[in-house]
DNA sequence: TTGAAAGCGATACCAC
DNA sequence: GTGGTATCGCTTTCAA
């Protein structure tokens, strides 16, 4: 293993002057910096990271804590995650996979034994256990999402509520007057996972702004229950124009059930999804989008954290504007 | 922060009898014991992960490098992925996420900076420039996949060879004498992705076997693509009555489009998919389908490689055998 | 502009 | 069965 001292010999300097050369914390004459890059680039030299996380108190890692569930989202965790890990690496970070099924106790480990300077979570829930732990730690962190209680944590999301509404005023703005939004399974309700149910106060608040007549669906994630829950909406105002479909899992069964049954989209049905672009054109109409940026959100959330490293910041909850992707699926009745 | 001094001093002990105690690595009284276990709750202490990696030359940390494609396989991955987790986990070792398009270096990187003990790689390519450095890297290693060359390093994967010959026995069985086999896209196999093609190995040898018409048609993941796919093979055989899907992307849009043309599920055409199992089952008829043991893979290469760690081991590349389950879209003629 | 040397917090060897 | 302490490789303060 080449270390700091071969370095130094190499090049005729002492030790602390190759640590300056690499942190650039000190000046040092062109002459001496030539020297030594040449030396580290000949002995191919990697510095230690326990050495240096010891020295220093800092690690160059950030914790990502993931969920794990495969049944929902994955396209899109996915995404985050490629994001996160891009942004950590053009700034010297390396990422360090936690699963939110090791609850709280993982990020205190985490911190407590100085494997990570940051902590980046996503899934955040409406109550979630992690937050008191993240605030006591005081280590700098951004969640991914928002929790009810937001104050003095670092939050950034999409605006799920303004993502309602110009779902809503889209429809309304083509004339659509009565219009339903498929939402996530119940258990996502339940779980009180933050977003859901801004984007559903946003929904009923933009229908009751445009007149619109406006339902509310949740979906669970297999065929059938897909199916149901078209029957349903279809039973209930015959007169429904417009769909809103906040369940990628199910968007495949319910465009095929509307295409089985004869409905035309968007010719008798305009369809809006909120899902990844990569989705939205893969279907049979490609589909009139709310994007989901995760690459932004992650790289965002890197970022922040980073902000946080470098200095004193004030918390706040970051919510991007919602971009809506005009495509095939939506039309004017 | 509370040091393994601090522990030792309220225990009453030397700093190296805690760290006895926590390794295991000497024989302690139990009295002795159950003091330092105390004062260890009482304080919180956890080892400082950079110092330990500092002394004993091993992290506790496993580097897990994934492909960051979002287009494709994402479910795949991320089973992947939280099996690799949970193992690592369940022997205490975190996981270091590396991301394949940062190429052969991080893996360098990763093993000259001593931030991880041993490395997972996941997406190997028939010609993968990684393998040649792992090789050089005399590091433990698993690979998930098979590359061309495959001697003196460690892998494991389902049996896509076998896997392609179940299929093809499967609906032989059950009387069909033309299928096609509806494939990857021509980028997976141009790129050379190993499973692509034993796969399609498997299914030809089996189709020959057993006297099938067989065909294989490469399908990229568009909705368009999938009908098209589709149309020819039907044009080609009129009598086809079996499909074998090796393409998890655009299995909607196939099962779509049959429906669509009023072909039915199995009755007229029996249906075959190489797919995770949640995806099977969210189909309009749950698919028969050979699973994709992701858990198990993940969960063998963390144990291969800590068999690795442990002491020698002989490399050996491990083909897990299919599993066909049989459900509701494949019928006799 | 550079060097010397004192830690950082654990491990593991040498003593007893 | 337990304690003392050199050591790991780096950062950073103090000195020159």
């Amino acid at each position: 293993m080449v270390t700091i001292v071969d370095v130094a010999r190499a090049a005729g300097v002492a030790p602390s002057t190759v640590s300056y050369v690499l942190s650039g914390k000190r000046s040092i004459s062109p002459e001496t910096t030539r020297l030594v890059e040449a030396s580290i680039r000949e002995l191919g030299y990697h510095p230690n990271a326990g050495a240096r996380a010891l020295a220093s108190s800092k690690t160059s890692v950030l914790a990502l804590v993931l969920p794990m569930r495969t049944d929902q989202n994955v396209a899109v965790v996915m995404e985050f995650v490629a994001a996160v890990a891009k942004t950590a690496r053009e700034h010297d970070y390396d990422v360090l996979l936690l699963t939110k099924d090791e609850g709280p106790t993982a990020l205190r480990r985490v911190v407590s034994s100085a494997l990570a300077d940051a902590l980046i979570v996503m899934d955040v829930e409406a109550k979630d256990p992690r937050v008191p732990v993240l605030r006591s730690l005081q280590r700098p962190s951004v969640l991914i999402g928002a929790p009810d209680a937001a104050s003095g944590i670092t939050c950034v999301d999409l605006d799920f509520a303004a993502a309602g509404q110009e779902c809503v005023a889209h429809l309304a703005e083509l004339g659509h007057r009565s219009i339903a939004l498929i939402g996530p399974a119940p258990a996502v309700y339940r779980r009180g996972t933050g977003f859901a149910r801004r984007f559903l106060r946003g929904f009923r608040a933009a229908a009751g702004k445009h007149g619109v007549r406006a339902v509310n669906r949740p979906c669970s994630h297999s065929y059938d229950a897909a199916v149901r829950c078209v029957d349903e909406l279809l039973a209930a105002d015959p007169e429904l124009t417009g769909l809103v479909i906040h369940n990628e899992a199910v968007l495949p069964a319910v465009l095929g059930d509307l295409r089985h049954r004869g409905i035309r989209v968007p010719e008798d049905m305009s369809v809006i999804a909120l899902c990844p672009d990569s989705m939205a054109v893969q279907q049979p109409v490609s589909l009139t989008t709310i994007a989901i940026p995760a690459e932004e959100v992650g790289e965002l959330a890197v970022e922040m954290v980073l902000r946080q490293l470098a200095g004193p910041t004030v918390p706040e909850t970051r919510l991007l504007a919602p971009r809506l992707v005009r495509r095939e699926s939506t039309a004017a009745i």
